[in-house]
RNA sequence: UGGCCUAUGGUGUAACUGGCAACACAUUGGUUUUUGGUACCAAAGAGUCUAGGUUCGAUCCCUAGUGGGCCAACCA
């Protein structure tokens, strides 16, 4: 056992609590329960990662439930998917199950339900129903079918299940508080007549149930001792523990565990979007080439842009579980994937935007094969060959005529190495009538024990392979696409996402399959896509290298316009405690900036917000000292003296901080 | 008649239930290097939204305020 514990989150503190007040080890179950109505996203794998890995932390078991209870958006084909994509992100389900298959015990229930009171049938329309639900602020009243007797609730009830009914004539109610303040208890929906097939019952069912109403019996029934959602699911709860209640009254024998509902916080990921539908509209409208575009959010556009199920599963544990609003970086993600791929890809050279290069010393008819290390992360990986000749291409970016002490690769003059081959000085140049490199000459040495300070990548243009690559951008400008109340997410859309580019390759990828993932040095992680043909390769771009000196070059990227717009419109007198809490212990120069914000804001201060602050402890010294400033500001712009700022002053003129009483003394 | 949730460096998560705020990413230096990668070392960056209270002591407990989020689908 190791001595390092882990700090726990918030749910692992609840189960741990559970555990300690008696509740078995054993009895321990979790489950995940999408909807099968589209794609899964690097969203839904948090909460994968929290319930798969709660199974693993416990051993307990994990169920995969398909919350099918809308004919109307589900699909077999979604159901396929999402399979799919939780084996391949490596987690195992203990059983394999729908809400569908509970639907004749719901019923049974219901019908309990009718029995005791607790549920009725309405007949009204939605409209009218949904105006009597009252708002938020609102209480809400009863409607004329509330008090229906049980046998005629009973008997509506059943004839709504044979099919007797037109969808939205009836609907079967909870009966619980139209008064509630919280708006899921007034009389929430049970069942909705709806004459669709359904991809799993078929047509045995006209009237299905609502998630309400399904989510937590399902979890009862299947006895799950945690049933873990995101955060927007919290006002449910309340209603959830009411239909457990009742169903347990029904049914406690034989399935004495209670579930219990815990939330957490969703996860948001800068430069994109999380949201099934909006997701949907970009395959729609052909922004993306479909659900597993490259540049998409979803676990088969991951996949299919390179990233591993490991690089994934880590992501989702570095991110962690909470309650609050988060926003986590995509750098995090990438760090991720170069971490995973770092240590397995095997390294090869890909020249992306070739120039020509000739060694004017090679003679041109030798060729020859060098070895290469295959995977400096791992001596396992071995070596190859690679074939070198006289005439070469390498990066245009990697060559200038001319250049600082900064730039270390080929410049006329100097000498650089070439990966796993010779080094090389630059000669000359030759242009064409623009004014373009056509071609660059140079000399090598074979004197490799040299020391140079860049090395450069490169193939043999005799040998290399032609290549598609596929190269990726941010699918958005905007760090949080959807978040704008005055703009739509379409807006941010980065017209410069793709950028397909005609490659050259070492031979050694002739072999490469579908899938295989390698380092182009020098450039990034990149792997074989699923359009490549064995005499056509196509190559997506995982993700970059790390580099450094992109950052040393003025890069008028996405950074620039970045005004820091979503800065928070708290109000000035709130802006002003806080600066004022810390001041005393700024040093100076701060202090003169912080005093000069203090008086900006003043401006918009009203006496009536700043007069609370007169009886600030006398020990908080630096907001008496904002709040003396503050004071200072209104009185200059008219605010009369009265009793109460006399005795603020004179009390600050008594203190022994320096800095209040010159502040005091000012006024 | 509104209810509920939430607030810790740029970002995210911690702080063993009250004892000098830590880890990761990002940022900036440096060392090593046949990848301006990797690895390693270092620096900077929050005093925990505000006010009041309890306490010897508060990120943690209480009260109020402020900011942010969720809730009015016959969706889940």
């Amino acid at each position: 056992m190791s001595e390092e514990t882990k700090s726990l989150n918030f749910i692992e503190h609840i189960i741990e609590e559970d555990l300690e007040n008696g509740l078995s080890k054993d009895k321990l179950r979790f489950r995940f329960p999408p909807e099968p109505n589209g794609y899964l996203h690097i969203g839904h794998t948090k909460a994968i990662g929290i319930s798969f890995g709660l199974g693993e932390k416990y051993n307990a078991p994990v169920n995969l439930r398909f919350d099918d209870t809308n004919p109307a958006k589900e699909e077999q084909e979604y159901v396929d998917a999402i399979k799919r994509d939780i084996k391949w992100l490596g987690y195992e389900w203990a059983n394999e199950l729908y809400s569908s298959d509970y639907f004749q015990t719901l019923y049974d229930w219901a019908i309990q339900l009718i029995k005791d009171g607790k549920a009725y049938v309405d007949s009204q329309s939605s409209e009218a129903i949904a105006e009597q639900k009252g708002t938020p602020t609102q209480p809400g009243i009863e409607g004329p079918y509330r008090n229906r007797s049980i046998e005629e609730n009973l008997d509506l009830f059943e004839r709504m299940k044979n099919g007797e009914f037109d969808e939205g004539e009836h609907i079967l109610r909870a009966k619980i508080d139209m008064q509630h303040p919280n708006m899921l208890m007034r009389d929430p929906l049970m069942y909705r007549i709806l004459k669709k097939h359904h991809h799993r019952t078929g047509n045995d069912w006209c009237i299905y149930p609502m998630y309400d109403w399904t989510h937590g019996e399902s979890d009862y029934i299947e006895q799950i001792s945690h049933s873990l959602c995101s955060l927007e699911f919290k006002p449910h709860r309340a209603l959830y523990d009411w239909f457990k209640e009742h169903v347990y009254g029904y049914a406690s024998k034989e399935l004495p565990m209670l579930p219990k509902q815990r939330e957490f916080a969703r996860l948001n990921l800068s430069y994109t979007i999380m949201s099934k539908r909006k997701l949907l509209k970009l395959v729609e409208e052909g922004v993306v080439s479909g659900w597993d575009d490259p540049r998409m959010p979803t676990i088969s556009g991951l996949r299919r842009r390179g990233y591993t199920p490991n690089s994934i599963r880590h992501f989702i544990e570095r991110v962690g579980v909470a309650k609050r609003e988060n926003v986590i970086d995509v750098s995090l993600l990438e760090f991720c994937i170069r971490e995973d791929l770092n240590k397995t890809a095997p390294r090869v050279m890909a020249v992306l935007d070739p120039v020509k290069l000739v060694v004017t010393n090679y003679p041109e008819d030798k060729e020859e094969w060098l070895e290469a290390e295959n995977n400096p992360e791992d001596v396992s990986a071995g070596s190859r060959k690679v074939p070198f000749s006289r005439e070469l291409y390498i990066e245009k970016a990697d060559f200038k005529e001319e250049a600082s002490s900064k730039f270390f690769r080929l410049k006329l003059g100097s000498e650089v190495r070439l990966k796993n081959a010779y080094i090389i000085k630059g000669e000359r140049v030759i242009k064409d009538a623009d004014g373009n490199i056509t071609e660059i000459h140079c000399t090598y040495s074979t004197d490799t024990e040299k020391k140079v300070k860049g090395t450069l990548h490169w193939v043999s243009i005799k040998h290399a392979i032609k290549a598609e690559v596929r190269e990726y951008d941010r699918l958005f400008m905007d760090e949080a696409p959807d978040s704008h109340q005055d703009k739509d997410y379409m807006e941010f859309i980065n017209p410069n996402s793709l950028k397909t580019t005609e490659a050259y390759v070492e031979p050694s990828l002739t072999n490469a399959s579908i899938g295989d993932r390698f380092q182009f040095q020098r450039i990034g992680y990149f792997n074989v896509d699923n359009d490549a043909t064995p005499e056509h390769l196509v190559f997506n771009k995982t993700v970059g290298l790390r580099d450094s000196w992109a950052k040393q070059k003025p890069k008028p990227q996405h950074n620039q316009n970045k005004p820091k717009q979503p800065q928070q419109q708290r109000p000035a007198i709130e802006v002003i405690k806080q600066l004022g809490k810390k001041y005393t212990n700024l040093p100076e120069a701060k202090q003169e900036k912080s005093k000069a914000e203090i008086l900006k804001l003043a401006e918009n201060v009203s006496y009536e917000d700043l007069q609370p602050l007169f009886n600030t402890a006398a020990k908080k010294v630096g907001t008496r000292i904002a709040t003396m400033l503050t004071l200072g500001v209104l009185l200059k712009n008219g605010q009369e003296r009265n009793g109460d700022i006399e005795a603020f002053i004179s009390k600050a003129l008594e203190d022994k901080n320096e800095l209040l009483v010159t502040e005091a003394k000012a006024i």
